[in-house]
RNA sequence: GGGUUGUUAGCUCAGUUGGUUCAGAGCACUACCUUGACAGGGUAGGGGUCACUGGUUCGAGCCCAGUACAACUCACCA
């Protein structure tokens, strides 16, 4: 065997093992299933550091269901990011010199599905490499023709159950992409843009030199002014009251309005108001009923609506600069200030968004809500960690109507078809047949064809498709009837994997994604998607900052795996890993865990290195037994921190019991001397130990610990430990642990002593025991003389003189030292103790004497004070008798 | 600006419903140790006013209030 532990010979043998056993796959059985879905990662992307985490956590909660007995399932799939997809697409055939608009819909869609199929699957392929235990053969995609039909579905069904209308909004509108983004797609300069507060007077109407001075950044758009708002307690503006300001150059009337959003600090206090152009404008107009007057296309220039022709067809910022000159001329312009403010732009093109009403899709929101949040607030869905609740809450009180509409090519095309230019002359069917149908009724002609419809360009939000995503990947709408709005009851899978048991994600995703699709579950399934949302960390670097492409400050995970093996890399991510806390990325995280597997090859190294032999050894007994109970105590700890999502406390459990009590202590007590056979009892018992404590090591280190498990023994094809039983908690048996941490602890102490008197490692001691049950120490006597490299172990009654004392509970201990005992140093270490002990005794001491505590404070918290007094004095009592007979 | 959550050793974090002298772990650091599974190892150590200020309590790292700083999130001043 190697000295060193190599993993990545290794981890390739097993990976392609473990899938052509089909040990991945799950079918539904008898069992009781545990499945978690993946978040959908974006099939644009490659796997970054924050998916290393969360899938890492994720094979390690299936990996260990499906020990448990539980037919586990992970289903794997990507989804189809409409927005980054087509941005990398256009970008990509830029770069070959074709434009997007020079292709029509259908070459475009050809393109894209050629660079899915090219590099969609990269995703996969790393999260092979990481150990996902994912089962492939149900690799799901979110434009699949299935899940392509499921979301067509549910936006018709949702339509004609009356949640999705078509409605006037103010979009973040990019002029040069020519398409609505997002808000998130919406950047901001963070120390703001310098831009130019221009105050301009307004006449009144009907007075000769009576002016109103507003404040705006943005000259151009006061052609599309409706209102001029000032905030109602403003005693300044008060006279204006029912008056009407005219619009320079075009004079149109304009009502002065009251309204509470206006800051009486800000600029003027007089706000000019855009609702066409402004999204706050849009809400005050909204409010107060005012007109809408749009004067910008789509391209940015304005239009005749302006109703200044000099200005039609330019761009609105060029008009900013003509129109302030004319408003100096005209004295409109009372003055400019320099302002810094925040100015949205596209994260696609860097241009400046404009804010822009356009007709859209939505979801209404409110009422499918209610059941999401119920269901959260109460725990029937657990959000992990629990603080997330109030985020939660906030969101789902405050929920805004779900825009559906992208203005994109790539995804599921809106199942509207209009028949007319009119505002309703439209249809909504799941397919064009139907969607004919239905316009011939609408229209009461008959002789209506396919030609004459027109089906929406748009495309559905991406959210709109991952949000059925627990359903969907088992087929789940195929048999929606939207008559009676059920599911239907034939689908074995979906009956039997839904809900699924958990999903592991990141936070920021909690709205977008995992609330609705606890929205989603709840109405169609009347029942939660899933039981537990443990939401993961940020993966931020050392620093403290989120690791981002841009940043640069990501380690390639693959440069990671080949640098430390998949199992290093997943124990380092764990380690750091606290539940739902952000995550400080270090590499040497993955170092330490190497170094772990290393460890674990060695005392593989060690075993394989034995020679056995039938004569019995029982002095390993009480070492083995101590094992035993430490063991599933072991478990019982992890256990326990398992159900609370606490893997890397988890982890860490397991770390230090392999690491400290398996090869430090267990192995170390067992160990034959050099080239010694061992015996067969204790051989076949380390063996076993060996394979559990693989067996709960598993999870996170699958790899190492697969190889561990076939090296122990000669095993069949089919018989590996990530399909074995994991273990189960056997007996605590607390004389058996007494007895083995009192063999660790004496023979620590010997070694302290020796350090501290300089005494070489080896050198023999007699070793003198004053113990008040000599019945634990008899079973590991030979141990003691033999591990402690003692001269002698023998029971006293008295103090020994001459020696170097320490205590292991109450019971003391003499190491003979004969003349080489320094006893100045000894009195003064005796003093140090005693001083501790009596100051330890005096602050017990004090506690029981107040009447207070003794009223308040419950029985069991006195009577414990109570034992720590009496064994304080015990200590006492032997100290003060060591430091007489030092005298 | 609103909401939420943090601040404990040089670093990353525990501290389970206030009760051991409670101030912990891992890493890093210091000293010593190498024919023996592993120097990617072993043994023994040093290291913290629990952010700050008050309060509640017999008792506070833990509960309350305020302050400072940080992060997340929502809305963003024309």
């Amino acid at each position: 065997m190697q000295k060193t532990y190599n993993p990545n010979e290794i981890e390739k043998h097993w990976y392609s093992h473990w899938q052509q056993k089909g040990f991945f796959r799950s079918i539904p059985d008898e069992r009781p299933s545990y499945t978690i879905v993946i978040p959908p990662p974006n099939v644009t992307g490659v796997l970054h550091m924050g998916h290393m985490l969360n899938n890492t956590i994720q094979d390690v909660l299936v990996r260990r269901a499906r020990m448990q007995g539980f037919n586990a399932l992970w289903v794997p799939g990507t989804d189809h990011a409409s927005i980054a997809t087509e941005a990398k697409v256009v970008r990509m055939l830029r770069e070959q010199g074709i434009l997007k608009s020079s292709l029509t819909r259908e070459q475009f869609l050809d393109k894209t599905w050629e660079w899915k199929e090219k590099y969609g699957g990269i995703i996969f392929e790393q999260l092979k490499k990481l150990g996902a235990s994912c089962d492939w053969e149900r690799t799901s995609f979110t434009m699949d023709p299935l899940y392509y039909k499921a979301v067509i579905r549910v936006f018709v069904d949702m339509y004609r159950k009356g949640h999705v209308y078509r409605g006037l909004r103010m979009v973040n509108w990019d002029c040069e992409a020519q398409t609505t983004v997002s808000n998130e797609e919406v950047i901001y300069n963070e120390d703001g843009e310098k831009s130019t507060l221009y105050h301009l007077r307004y006449k009144i109407q009907g007075t000769n030199d009576e002016w109103v001075t507003i404040a705006t950044t943005r000259p151009e758009t006061i052609l599309a002014d409706t209102a001029i708002a000032v905030h109602p307690d403003d005693e300044r503006f008060k006279h204006l009251e029912g008056k009407f300001a005219l619009v320079p150059f075009i004079n149109r009337p304009i009502p002065i309005i009251f309204d509470t959003y206006v800051e009486r600090e800000f600029g003027t206090g007089c706000l000019k108001v855009t609702p066409a152009h402004d999204i706050n404008d849009y809400e005050i107009g909204q409010r107060h009923n005012l007109p809408v007057i749009d004067i910008i296309n789509d391209n940015g220039t304005l239009n005749e609506l302006c109703q200044m022709p000099q200005y039609v067809g330019k761009d609105r910022f060029e008009v900013r600069k003509l129109i302030v000159e004319e408003l100096k001329a005209a004295t409109h312009l009372v003055k400019t200030e320099e302002l810094i403010n925040k100015v949205g732009r596209s994260e696609r093109t860097g241009s400046i968004i404009e804010p822009k009403l356009s007709l859209q899709w939505f979801l209404a929101m409110k009422k499918l809500c209610e059941p999401a949040l119920e269901h959260v607030m109460n725990d029937d869905v657990r959000l992990i960690p629990e603080k997330y609740k109030n985020t939660y809450r906030h969101w789902m009180e405050n929920v805004r109507d779900w825009c559906l509409s992208r203005q994109l090519w790539w995804g599921h095309q809106i199942p509207a078809y209009y028949y007319g230019t009119g505002d309703t002359d439209f249809v909504v069917a799941e397919t064009p047949q139907e969607a004919l149908e239905l316009a011939q009724k609408a229209t009461n002609n008959p002789t209506l064809t396919a030609t004459d419809l027109k089906q929406d360009p748009d495309v559905l939000d991406t959210w709109a498709s991952s949000w059925l995503w627990p359903i969907a990947v088992f087929d789940g709408f195929e048999n929606y009837d939207m008559a009676t709005q059920t599911m239907g009851s034939n689908n074995t899978e979906l009956n039997y994997y839904y809900p699924t048991a958990v999903l592991v994600t990141a936070p920021e995703i909690l709205f977008f994604w995992v609330a609705r699709m606890v929205i989603a579950g709840y109405e169609y399934m009347d029942a939660r998607p899933f039981k537990d949302v443990y939401l993961t960390g940020l993966v931020r670097d050392k620093l403290g900052r989120k690791m981002s492409k841009s940043l640069g400050n990501s380690p390639d995970p693959f440069d990671l795996i080949a640098k430390y093996g998949a199992d290093g890399v997943r124990t380092g991510m764990l380690f750091s890993s606290p539940a739902g806390n952000d995550l400080m990325f270090d590499e040497s995280l993955c170092e330490q865990g190497s170094k772990f597997s290393n460890k674990i090859w060695n005392a593989l190294r060690l075993i394989k290195g034995w020679d056995i032999t039938n004569e019995d050894n029982p002095n390993n007994q009480p070492v083995m037994a101590w094992f035993e109970s430490k063991f599933n105590q072991m478990l019982a700890n992890t256990e326990q921190l398992y159900s609370q999502y606490r893997l890397s406390e988890a982890l860490t459990t397991v770390y230090s019991f392999i690491w400290d009590d398996f090869c430090s202590t267990y192995l170390e007590m067992i160990k034959p001397d050099y080239e010694q056979p061992i015996d067969r009892t204790t051989y076949e018992k380390t063996l076993f130990f060996f394979e559990q404590i693989m067996k709960v090591a598993h999870p996170f280190m699958p790899f190492l610990t697969e190889e561990v498990y076939h090296q122990l023994q000669n095993r069949t094809d089919n018989d590996c430990i990530m399909v074995s039983a994991y273990p189960k908690i056997g007996k605590i048996d607390p004389n058996a642990i007494d007895c083995g941490e009192a063999l660790r602890d004496v023979l620590s102490k010997l070694r302290e002593v020796r350090a501290k008197k300089n005494i070489k490692p080896r050198d023999p001691l007699p070793l003198f025991a004053k113990v008040a049950n000599t019945a634990t120490y008899q079973p590991i006597k030979s141990l003691l003389i033999k591990k402690g490299f003692l001269a002698s172990f023998e029971y006293a009654t008295d103090d020994i003189p001459n020696s170097a004392p320490f205590m292991v509970g109450t019971d003391t201990f003499y190491v003979a030292l004969g003349d080489t005992m320094d006893i100045d140093a000894e009195r003064e270490r005796l003093q140090k103790d005693l001083a501790y002990q009596i100051g330890f005794k005096d602050s017990v001491n004090k506690k029981l004497s107040n009447e207070k505590f003794v009223a308040n404070a419950n029985a069991i918290v006195i009577e414990k004070e109570r034992q720590k007094l009496a064994d304080a004095e015990t200590k006492i009592k032997l100290l003060e008798e060591s430091l007489a007979n030092l005298n």
